[in-house]
DNA sequence: CATGGTTTTTACCAAATGGTAAAGAAAATA
DNA sequence: TATTTTCTTTACCATTTGGTAAAAACCATG
């Protein structure tokens, strides 16, 4: 080995920090509305720190999105199992999303921000990545109306649905929080959403057999 | 009159435009990311004529707010209508959020900037407006479902799912175009988002009837 | 411990930012 | 027309911003 291990670890762990602050600093406002020197400040760093990792708000940017965009896109697609009916399919597809916003709530509303703003840094990349799945996605849905497996929707409409139904419990839990009364979300509050969306979704599609 | 009608309807003019200019430019990047300078050349006016309006950012920003909230928030109230079955109710609560995501997308950005901020400037005001017409209207549902007329869910989580439902269309139709390979939405795309919503929710529901 | 590389801090800097002050233009009133 | 009030622009200014340069501290190895 080249590099001494400890200082390998070290690095890695300096810039995931950087990351985990970047993210935090990110998710509440946006690109344009975080500056160095906040995030610096969230990792208990200097801001030349930072440049030092990252050459560059920019990349810094970029890592944050690189950094959770394929977990993120992967669970916008459906679990390729030709096997599972269409109410395990869905059912699964909404708790992994419901996961997501749980358990990376910063992730989620970045990525919101992002969108909001336009895709300027993920416009391609959805193009080419999200899209193709998406379509793939709305053509199994096809298949099963097809079959009589579920009622007729228009599949496009349902995943756009799905989707804002479950990310609204991370980049809208302040709101959520406000009117159940609640300072946090927690286990519970996303186990009803889990259980009401998933009967929701499944109800509607009369698919629960 | 103590002051002249011409000059009273320029200045209502001027102002109308920097807060349409203000509330572009706050969709776009969040109170935080956006720069006065960004708004005047929006508006086609300098910085500091808009400080002559309104007297800094922060009343500008509260401005454009205000200028939306009592909107915004009476499209997240039933209508007040006793007769009115639940479904007919319900097709309208979500005709009308969709037409108010289609005719003020920015104010929905705006807004969703706002929230996913943690509600800094809203908090106060949507504890004491929407939180009690929040609660009313779950109690309308937990009425519905005592007398059997739909399908019993959780009421809170509906409402989270059809504000969210709706709001997509404006907030991320970056994302809802590039998907469906379209350089804007047009009417169509929310006819059809609200056709698709009414029958799902209603199907879930089991309240056609 | 001395050397060479890596990591971190300290000094800066030019541009952008929110905001003030005052001057100039336009309009209303006397 | 003269004067007062309202509107708009032009000059500035202190602070913050993203970023560079270089010095200092740290660390593994000869």
């Amino acid at each position: 080995m080249t590099k001494p291990t400890k200082t390998q670890a070290n690095r890695a762990k300096t810039e995931a920090g950087i990351l985990r602050a970047a993210e935090e600093v990110f998710a509440q406002k946006g690109f344009a509305g975080s500056s160095m020197d906040a995030v610096a400040q969230q990792a208990g760093i200097s801001k030349q720190l930072i440049l030092y990792y990252f050459p560059g708000k920019d990349k810094l940017y970029q890592a944050v999105l690189e950094n959770m965009i394929d977990l993120w896109l992967e669970k916008m697609q459906f679990n390729d199992d030709p096997e599972a009916s269409p109410a395990s399919t869905i059912r699964q597809y909404i708790q992994q999303k419901i996961e997501l916003s749980r358990d990376y709530p910063n992730g989620s509303k970045v990525f919101a921000h992002e969108i909001i703003n336009g895709a300027p840094v993920l416009k391609t990349y959805l193009i080419e990545n999200l899209k193709p799945a998406f379509e793939r996605d709305v053509k199994i849905i096809e298949r099963w109306i097809a079959a009589g497996h579920i009622r007729p929707v228009d599949p496009k409409h349902l995943f756009f649905t799905i989707w804002a139904a479950t990310q609204t419990y991370a980049d809208f839990s302040t709101q959520i929080q406000l009117l159940l009364g609640k300072p946090s979300l927690e286990q519970d509050d996303f186990n009803e959403a889990t259980e009401f969306l998933c009967n929701f979704v499944l109800s509607a599609l009369d698919a629960q057999h």
